[in-house]
DNA sequence: GCATTTATAGACTGATCGGTTCAAACAGCA
DNA sequence: TGCTGTTTGAACCGATCAGTCTATAAATGC
């Protein structure tokens, strides 16, 4: 290497990963993405390939060390249904806590699936299928402790819950206030009681 | 009027309605609009102030047309639990055989709510509070008849109700397959049972 | 110290964005 | 036929878009 690089490569990507997160990513402009990450045209466009590259980035970024890291700390709780009552706890106050109301970075990318292509649809199906598998495994794993009822099914109810989440994610962007949101939360436990 | 006008309002916007719903509002170019609609660019702007404004025409029309309407016709089934199950039913069909995935314009919309001004925040807000009070009113219904259980919250539940759907919504874009959203319609009447 | 390598800064590209302007085309009414 | 009011077509606007290019600066290997 000629000289010591002035930017991080994994700070800029996590700086692009918040303003795709909150503007979404036809919604974000390159000079949205300058000024954010403080690196300078060229810079971007060697660093990463262009938009699309550093979005791509962004989302494996935020699969990773979002995502995938909640669920792992969340395993670490021994209790199935604390896991999922913690995880939906989470959720909502996620939304409610954040003042630019970016939701999930997924989520939003399921919304415009459509427009994107299979590489960015990969990430994401694959994002959200690591999600239900966590949820199915915890209440798979409940029902052996007898800590959960045998009479649910633990992929059907993992893949609603899933939708729940969704749907908090979603509403929680300025469609519902807070209680609306605690209520979904409650509801999800109804579905594994 | 001077002579009769070459092309129909309403027509119009419903073939604008259309395009923001598969492409959502960013992603719709002027030019989009214009080929959609048939019409030409000083027509458009004559007819509405512009693309906002015409977007806003078309949140209302899908409101009233695809939203309220729909509720209307389920409103003619006798039974409280029927209505629920076939509004899911409905809700799944149109993700499974929509070719262009576009799901439900009002929620497509809540997701990019923060970047909208507040007459647009209020619509959809005020469009999806009437499916929550719709949802209510039948849970409601059903506990009068001894049809529902009495256990349930009937507020609560219509709200998880409506994450289940913008769920359905969401993930009906290409993430989810057809088997995983059929189980989340079938989840959706354990919240209910 | 000199050549090589690589990142920087910023001007520049053509395309497209949403929106405006305006004269021509046409209708109804007298 | 002439007047009035509206629609239409198309040129045009500045701004912004994503992306490219070149000249320069800096640090290493020799």
């Amino acid at each position: 290497m000629p000289w010591e690089k002035t930017f991080e490569i994994q700070d800029a990507v996590d700086k692009a990963m918040h303003v795709f997160w909150a503007k979404g990513y036809v919604n974000t402009s390159i000079a949205d993405l300058l000024e954010a990450t403080g690196l300078k045209r060229s810079s971007l466009y060697n660093a990463f390939g262009g938009k699309r590259d550093l979005f791509v980035k962004a989302l494996r970024k935020y699969d990773r060390e979002n995502s995938r890291a909640t669920l792992s700390k969340l395993e670490e709780i021994e209790d199935p249904h604390q896991v999922i009552q913690t995880l939906f706890e989470g959720v909502v106050q996620e939304a409610l806590s954040d003042p630019d109301q970016k939701g999930c970075l997924l989520t939003n990318t399921s919304l415009e699936l459509p427009t994107h292509d299979k590489e960015i649809q990969t990430i994401v199906k694959t994002g959200l299928r690591e999600v239900e598998a966590f949820l199915q495994r915890q209440i798979e794993l409940g029902q052996a402790r007898s800590e959960l009822p045998e009479s649910i099914d633990p992929q059907e109810t993992a893949r609603a819950l899933v939708a729940l989440i969704t749907g908090i994610r979603v509403l929680g962007r300025g469609a519902f206030e807070e209680s609306a949101l605690r209520s979904i939360a409650a509801q999800a436990l109804r579905l594994i009681a």
